[in-house]
DNA sequence: TACTGCATGTAAGATGTTACATGATTAC
DNA sequence: GTAATCATGTAACATCTTACATGCAGTA
């Protein structure tokens, strides 16, 4: 169950209550897991009784109280354990490859306009990941960031933001990469016609 | 739930049995979808109940008699309103993000075998949609597929076909993405050192 | 007065995973 | 004889989604 390693990383980056991490998964985490703050409480929960995290009531003014949590020695062990076990790939879930295939027997034309609203999903998240890019990490053009010789021999890095950093390129390269694809499957779609 | 769609797409390609449908699930549509046998034996039962699916027994020589499933009217019409409604963007689970992130508070050097086994995963996965490609779709080389001048102008395309090949396209595009992110990641791993 | 944000939860139902179960045929 | 392939299923459990529920504070 990855949701809880994800809590855990979360956690171990800065401690936080149910809700901040609800948050977090609508931006930073969310690049890479999702959850609703119903699927969080309840693995908080667990997580508080299983030892892995310790809880702090915080008294807020002007605000409901809140619990914050961070990580436990134990929850910090079990992290490392998960971290040496190897996971199998991940299942792949793209329900608008189905809805493709599924347009031949119907009118293949009556997508463009749920691929073009995709499409314009992905720009924006990429726009958002350039901009959180540009903030956090100072760089002018990701394209070139990866093999910068100016980072190659330098400073000791600090290995939490490298990896930030790794994990932020590769939603880049996800949201380029469909941009591209649905420009081709339009094109496709343009091509072939109204269909049967 | 879009394992039913999905179903319904891959019975509309051929009609076939549960057993048939799991091996597919393995193949050409765990492309984009996954799903175990139970799973879809079990959606199967309801789709037949709720009249989207029709069902022959097929009497069998050597083997045990299995049941034939193929679309009904009504499902073909559930389809096409299902075609209609727009999506909402997939959620992303991307596990070894995760495991990235976490490796900050550990030891990141550890993680470069797990990086290098999903990298040739992914290694094998391009290669067999390329092969795939070659042999369905006689292209040489897919990247210059998208706009090649022979297809835009000639014989009346086949609409499924052509759908087929984009998703196919989509996929190819994913994994030479993922293998190239990889290799920005093991570069990462290896400049930043043992770490904590 | 109504809406948004902060903060935490319960409940029901759908979906997905893992393990177990059976039995025949074919290939090595 | 042993394993793999074809073929279908049950049961238990874990997880995820959607809807409902509460209550205070600040802003328009």
């Amino acid at each position: 169950m990855a949701l809880e390693h994800a809590i855990l990383v979360s956690l171990l980056e800065k401690p936080g209550s149910g809700y901040e991490l609800a948050r977090r998964f609508e931006r930073s985490i969310g690049y890479f897991w999702t959850a609703t703050h119903q699927q969080i409480y309840r693995v908080l929960k667990r997580m508080e009784a299983d030892g892995r995290l310790d809880v702090r009531e915080v008294p807020q003014q002007g605000r409901p109280d809140k619990k914050e949590y961070s990580v436990s020695a134990y929850g910090l062990t079990a992290l490392g354990e998960w971290l040496h076990e190897p996971i199998q790939p991940e299942s792949v879930r793209h329900e608008l490859a189905v809805k493709l295939r599924g347009a031949a027997f119907d009118d293949p034309r009556a997508l463009i306009g749920e691929v073009e609203r995709h499409q314009r999903m992905h720009r924006d998240q990429l726009d958002h990941y350039l901009a959180g890019e540009r903030r956090d990490f100072a760089v002018s053009d990701s394209r070139t960031a990866v093999s910068d010789p100016l980072t190659a021999g330098g400073e000791p890095p600090d290995a939490g933001r490298e990896l930030q950093h790794a994990v932020l390129r590769g939603g880049i390269a996800y949201e380029r990469m469909m941009i591209a694809w649905l420009d081709d499957v339009l094109a496709t779609l343009r091509r072939i016609g109204p269909g049967r």
